[in-house]
DNA sequence: TATTATTGCATAGCATGCTATTCATGGCTA
DNA sequence: TAGCCATGAATAGCATGCTATGCAATAATA
């Protein structure tokens, strides 16, 4: 017969390893969130920008790109939906016509509340299987790796000499 | 002035939600496997399905879609990707017409040891902040949320009656 | 057997992430 | 001041995820 299924001998488990696991796991996450923030209009990719507004809004699309560690290119797509979607004004900066800062409309500022707690909610049924004390030990452990495999350097080292 | 940045009172702590961070930390993990397999001609979405074709081949679409918990639509477009790229064939069964089975070239199978080498080479890079314990603690904090979050129940309960 | 339902997969359309590139503005310097 | 470099943001193109829908083959049923 022309094939025959191969079992190759098992180097991988994919059990055991944390970049397949935290992947499944992000998945799972951001399906339970969408389904209850897609209701108020709001996504996934949008949720961590709204986080940083609703905490301040003014902000740059730079400082956004740095607060969220995500790429510039990755943030003024989604400030683009945003902007269309009626959940931000983009304004010119008087002093730096290179800088556009970002204002939260009105609608989007209703919608703190309701979506901060549909995130809790999510939050609460996926962990709702593990003791206080288990639930504590995931978030600093995560907390842990983000901030080991972050670059903290100063994005311009010149050393010139 | 017509604009004035405010600050909402504090209600939601993005340190503190585990869906945050793990979003996080998936695109960390996801840009660092990234880098590494796709000099092998690998990226983050097909690396899943090789592993379940590595450990054995033959399967079909619908098999690889509950193993990989994946929707059934992104497996299509992943496996087109894949057949583009000369890492599978497409066959279909002589007993149900409907039916694709996945059967690896030989350039794919050669790829699993430099490809689960860089996983594992990721992985350590990644965890190599926490001691043995913490890193166990963590893979069975998460393989428990998975198994805690993931549909086990048959897809069909039909109770009539 | 003709019709209908189910099943496996593909396609359309969109969100979200990335890299590479372009564009416009501002700053520096010869 | 003119020309060059730096910076902030937008655009192009792609991968990966989703939902909704279409299509072809099979199974079930009237």
């Amino acid at each position: 017969m022309l094939f025959m299924a191969r079992k190759a001998p098992m180097t991988f488990d994919k059990h055991r390893s944390a970049g397949y696991l935290i992947n499944h796991l992000a998945r799972i996450f951001a399906r339970n969130l969408s389904d209850r923030i897609q209701p108020l209009g709001l996504s996934t990719g949008t949720f961590p920008a709204m986080l940083a507004l609703w905490e301040q809004d003014g902000r740059t699309q730079k400082e956004l790109v740095a607060l969220l560690d995500i790429e510039q290119a990755t943030m003024a797509n989604t400030l683009a939906r945003m902007e269309r979607d009626k959940l931000i004004l983009r304004k010119r900066d008087a002093q730096d016509g290179r800088v556009q800062r970002i204002w939260l409309t009105e609608r989007a500022r209703a919608l703190q509340a309701p979506a901060t707690g549909a995130a809790d909610a999510v939050n609460a049924a996926a962990l709702a299987g593990l003791s206080a004390s288990e639930r504590d030990t995931f978030l600093a452990l995560m907390g842990k790796l983000i901030a080991a495999n972050t670059d903290t350097d100063p994005p311009d080292d010149p050393t010139p000499g």
